[in-house]
DNA sequence: CAGTGCTAGATAGTGACAGTATCTGGCGGG
DNA sequence: CCCGCCAGATACTGTCACTATCTAGCACTG
């Protein structure tokens, strides 16, 4: 088909098309000519992708490039998570105006709580990862205002990121000989997050609703 | 303290500080004369409070104005989490330029996914809720990309949430009687989201450290 | 085979966002 | 009394994700 039809029955304007291919997140089409290229079926697939990750994943225009990078240098299954994981981009990040003197402290600090945690919880991760940088990050924070992040507490949350995390990877497993492996792995790995967030914020509801005592209920702004 | 000081104590440029003012994110500080005001420690925790809800957040500019608003009209503690569950914005929205005849067909039926869900919960939420909407698009967008949305699955993913949503209100309940309940609920109910994804994105790669075959470790990127 | 319509690729423009910088008076205090 | 900092207003900057325009050049229709 060809780029005005592959609009039509994505939806995606023409000139966005020409975006994210410029952007490298779509392959080109067959050329036909000089001036013609025919696209197909999988072109329809990555521009669902492309969206899913932008708008439902949050990601960035750069960030679903490394993500579908990643997708497409794929071999085996084991690499392929691995590589997804590492190409998501980390929530939290290390501001790099950072404070010189004491804070460095508080950052030791907080580099400690993660690694007791890491430790309690077995975790096989190596402390170079960008996600316990960026717990550390979130820790520190959190000490900052005063917040409750004892052991105890963390380790709570911890058990309960183990079981999500080991529902998607039952879910990704359950791919392994799927064509698609790497798109449906992807689709796994980053959209829980945002659906996850969702459900904790639609059980935080019920809660605070069922401790509520129904003053103005059903009215939420 | 002047400006200058509130700005060498907090880190924060003078110039972003009344930026934060004029978005009306911080209070004005109580002015000694036509050209001078006096700052103090609530506005120390104020700009630290801001920080920690744009950047560990990801909150913008303007949802966080929504959201302290909310903090600073708080009266009880349950109308204080109700108010700031919805100024908290929603990870996923449906993108106003969504397509016309078929696509309503496939809003239907998520929509009725999630309806489903929430009776199985057994949760007390409006489905005018904009986390029942959210929740909706991306399941929808799930459906359109052949993942495995399947109301068990589902299930199991909301029993965690409920799990997690416990421990959130744990924490908020703890507060009860502090002066600050409104700050530390704020930075409970906010904060605890990108924490868990940051812990659930820990456990996914250890997992995926187990299953994987050592080839290449500790060298990510 | 001429003309209309669509195409590729390049370049430039747009609007929102989050600051950052500058300017204008006007005190404050050593 | 005068140098330096302040408040408030306005203007500017850089990034992001598109969107529009421009320049050619075929392709298919009649």
């Amino acid at each position: 088909m060809k780029i005005s039809e592959l609009s039509r029955t994505t939806g995606v304007p023409v000139a966005s098309i020409k975006y994210f291919r410029r952007e490298g997140l779509l392959p080109a089409g067959r050329a036909t000519a000089a001036t013609l290229a025919e696209y197909g079926d999988e072109h329809v697939q990555r521009l669902r992708l492309i969206k899913a990750l932008t708008t439902t994943g949050g990601l960035s225009i750069a960030a679903a490039r490394d993500v579908l990078t990643a997708v497409d240098r794929s071999d085996s299954t084991d690499g392929t998570l691995k590589a997804i994981s590492y190409a998501l981009p980390v929530p939290v990040t290390q501001s790099p105006g950072a404070d010189a003197e004491e804070e460095t402290e508080a950052a030791t600090a907080a580099r400690a709580d993660v690694a007791g945690l890491i430790a309690a919880m077995d975790w096989q991760v190596p402390d170079t990862s960008p996600h316990v940088q960026g717990l550390a990050v979130a820790l520190q924070e959190l000490r900052r205002l005063d917040a409750d992040y004892r052991p105890e507490r963390l380790v709570a949350y911890a058990e309960l990121a183990r079981s999500i995390a080991r529902l998607d990877l039952e879910r990704a497993a359950a791919l392994e000989d799927s064509p698609s492996l790497a798109e449906q792995a992807v689709v796994v790995l980053a959209l829980s997050g945002p659906m996850l967030e969702l459900l904790r914020r639609l059980a935080q509801e019920d809660q605070v609703r069922r401790r509520t005592t129904f003053e103005d209920d059903d009215t939420p702004a």
